[in-house]
DNA sequence: CTTGACTCTGGAGTAGGGTCCAGACCCCAG
DNA sequence: CTGGGGTCTGGACCCTACTCCAGAGTCAAG
């Protein structure tokens, strides 16, 4: 059967994306340069739509466009896969410090909401006042 | 004893803020706009710092500069309580999901490591593969 | 008085990930 | 052949929370 060839509208709709965002990933080096009819219009395979799926589940991961653009590289590259794990190991560890964070966060407002019975006026409200106490490690800087 | 009053540098200094900062948070209506000497510096007093600071936490513990603002005018108006409870409640909130989402993408991506032995090429690594399995419930949103 | 540190203003730039637009082409059904 | 929808380009604009800049004025120590 031979390839499926489609219009960047098309390509977008089949792999859930704007249309802009494809010609964006384009600009951005995560897809090839297209192919192009003689009037100029864009020409995407199946294989196409799939790399524009695996950046939008990566996505959904968590990877940053620039994570993805590396491991599009490794995959097109045939890279090491050892280099892939790694990926995927910096990713759950960064992971691993956020949810840490934000749950030391959400505990904390948890126990401030607790002591506010809710009543009268913002003045000598604990969760105010909490959060004047609140000593700053900063757990959240990326 | 009289009000301590200081110039932005020493403000900033006192609430570990950036001077660019403080003349920001002044644009954007969390500060009121400072009293100025006869030759147009900025003249802040104790309560100002307590301000920075206190806008310094919340930041910490993950409220917007905007849901700050709330606060502030909240404390500002002597609002109810109960704004301030709810915004806790929100902030909350939108840390479980946030973190459950987190977790689940982490936990997929453990799934995937662990059965990636990390030899040969990408070429059929479970990573990747597994990335391109991945269903999209689309967790992340905010 | 001079020097160096500080402050003032308005405006531009940063990162990340797009989104939107005008004006010009192009393609296909009727 | 015409009309409506799709596509092209380059560039502007969105959001958040700053950060940096030039050029000019101010302050305090020596």
């Amino acid at each position: 059967m031979p390839k499926t060839l489609m219009t960047i509208g098309a390509a977008a709709q089949a792999a859930d994306v704007a249309i802009d965002t494809v010609r964006y990933y384009e600009r951005e080096g995560l897809l090839a340069s297209a192919a192009r009819t003689a009037s100029g219009y864009r020409v995407f395979t199946a294989a196409d739509v799939e790399r524009l799926r695996f950046i939008r589940k990566a996505k959904a991961l968590g990877f940053t466009l620039a994570d993805i653009a590396d491991l599009l590289r490794l995959q097109d590259g045939g890279g090491p896969r050892t280099e892939v794990r790694q990926r995927a190991r910096n990713r759950i560890e960064d992971l691993s410090r956020k949810i840490a964070a934000l749950t030391a966060i959400r505990d904390a407002l948890v126990v401030l909401e607790a002591q506010c019975h809710g009543r009268g006026t913002v003045a000598g409200c604990p969760i105010i006042e909490g959060v004047q106490a609140v000593s700053l490690a900063d757990p959240l800087e990326s």
